[in-house]
DNA sequence: ACTTAACCCAGCAAAATAGTCAACTATTGT
DNA sequence: ACAATAGTTGACTATTTTGCTGGGTTAAGT
């Protein structure tokens, strides 16, 4: 599992598709905007997530993308994987032409943790993400709302005092 | 967070220093020869791990790099950091200059998604992998004796079968 | 002194990344 | 039917990162 920006970019772009297109389709041109990633890059990518079977491109006037499934269905490694290309991980590979040897020690050690890795992405969904966004932004909103509340009791208090004054 | 063949030969080169310094320093030709890593590049890395406190290196013959810690204190995500540069995450970076818009929605999730497989991997430990891996040899080795007595058990019998029939 | 290693560069080729451009095709609204 | 929209494809380019080579210098043992 390797994690770079390309994974990023597709990252972002499918959790703002999610995000934006729960009715219509959403165009590439707007996601474009929205992320600021060059729309034939994103088309680039799309076109990797299109094959690996995650979005579907539907054409002509009020088209764009969707997903192929579920948000909750979605989750991040399978995205990184649809767009990093499959890379030898080692150099012995899967030839395994480097024998019970000391050399693979270590090298079988980061396999696990790759592995491991690999693991924990794919418990991530695209909807928890978007769930967890939501509860963030909910939660953002009730304490500004606990702070206006504050506001307006301290207002009320100065215009108490002000008027003891007067 | 970037999961990179750079990081992970860090890793890789972390988790051999670690497995074969248990008393006299480790030399960097030795690494190379056993992780097929060039001895240049791995120079390169060992001066950023050096720089990050996470390495000592002891020069002279005799000398070569040990941990600046204990194993169970080197954790898999400072390695990783330690090695890749550290990147403006997005466009907006620390400047957060894209405002409270609609852009940052889905750049926020990303950075969230990020700090989660950072706290992640900071979790892991060098000796954790090694322990890890011990305990799969020994299951290993377990399984192979295991195998050795059912492939002894198997010849007895076909010897007993020979007899029967000769 | 001599060897052994860490340390420190400058540079370099190959690969990956990020993006551009242009031509083409399918779909839909009018 | 026709124009507009929007996906599809491929080739091409610039930049960055990667991994490595090869040249040194410096410190510590013998």
């Amino acid at each position: 599992m390797r994690l770079t920006t390309k994974g990023r970019y597709a990252v972002t772009a499918m959790l703002d598709l999610a995000y934006h297109s729960h009715k219509k389709p959403v165009t590439l041109t707007d996601i474009a905007a929205r992320q600021t990633i060059s729309l034939s890059y994103l088309e680039q990518l799309f076109a990797r997530l299109r094959r690996a079977n995650m979005v579907k491109g539907i054409r002509g006037p009020g088209g764009g993308y969707t997903l192929s499934g579920l948000a909750v269905d979605i989750n991040i490694a399978d995205i990184i994987a649809a767009v990093d290309e499959p890379i030898h991980a080692t150099k012995c590979g899967g030839e395994s032409n480097c024998q019970k040897n000391q050399a693979c020690l270590t090298h079988d050690l980061w396999m696990g943790l790759s592995d491991q890795i690999r693991d924990y992405l794919q418990g991530i969904t695209i909807a928890q993400l978007l769930e967890k966004h939501h509860v963030q932004e909910v939660a953002k909103r009730q304490d500004q709302e606990a702070q206006r509340v504050i506001e307006i009791h301290r207002s009320a208090e100065l215009a108490h005092n002000l008027n003891d004054l007067l």
